[in-house]
DNA sequence: CGGGATCCTGCATGATACTG
DNA sequence: CAGTATCATGCAGGATCCCG
């Protein structure tokens, strides 16, 4: 019974989802968590990514301070990105995420599918009085 | 070094984020984290939130089997939400990454000026040789 | 009270072409 | 190789009005 007191720029919650809740971002981020690669190692990695958004997840993480950008200006360029300390703390929370979906993701696929059958039945049927 | 594999449909990171990374899912999860309570409760609980989101929301939690609907047909009726016990499983993970949002948070904000700052200068500046 | 139905808008994402 | 630039688009989200 608290007051109206929950604010969306506010919140925690808010805050973390804002970084990683983008459509690629996680997966960039677990493409690093072994450590240091580059920038084609990335995207051959992940699956239909297209350039466009790759570095620009790429540029958001290095903005965010989780990922480190080193350039070696040679012909053809080598670009490697690697976690920051910062970042390597956001593994954990991934890694908890990633656990809540192996065990109950597949809950929330059965009850959508119970949901679909109980949408073209009737439906509406509690307490018809 | 390990060949592309990581797939934006398989990947367990990205089944979470489906869930709760809408704009509002995580903060009504939260407003219902206490028990169960009212439709307008919620209402007043989350600052700035339409019905139309509020209840997109709820209807998606509810297909996902995260929380439940009790209508009870008076008039004026009473409409109440309460999480399922899949629902408070979600908790948990919730609580981490608002943990993780209290603890780093504020270095991510503070990357985030340091790195406008170093684009108003001269930027590339890297091995300028 | 607790919605449903509609219309509208901006931003996230994507496809394509060009470059140092 | 590792981008930048431009253009196109679809859907999330918001505003508004109506209803049992």
């Amino acid at each position: 019974m608290k007051p109206a007191d929950i604010s969306l720029t506010a919140c925690s919650y808010t805050h973390v989802l804002e970084i990683i809740s983008n459509k690629w971002t996680a997966l960039v981020i677990y493409s690093l968590e072994e450590g240091t690669i580059r920038y084609g190692e990335i995207k051959k990695r992940i699956e239909g990514i297209s350039q466009k958004m790759l570095t620009q997840t790429l540029r958001q993480l290095e903005r965010d301070g989780l990922v480190t950008r080193k350039v070696t200006p040679s012909v053809p360029p080598i670009v490697d990105y690697t976690l920051t300390p910062l970042g390597k703390t956001l593994i954990p929370c991934m890694k908890m995420l990633k656990e809540w979906a192996a065990e109950h993701y597949p809950s929330v696929q059965q009850a959508r599918v119970s949901y679909e059958l109980s949408e073209e039945n009737g439906e509406v049927r509690q307490l018809e009085s």
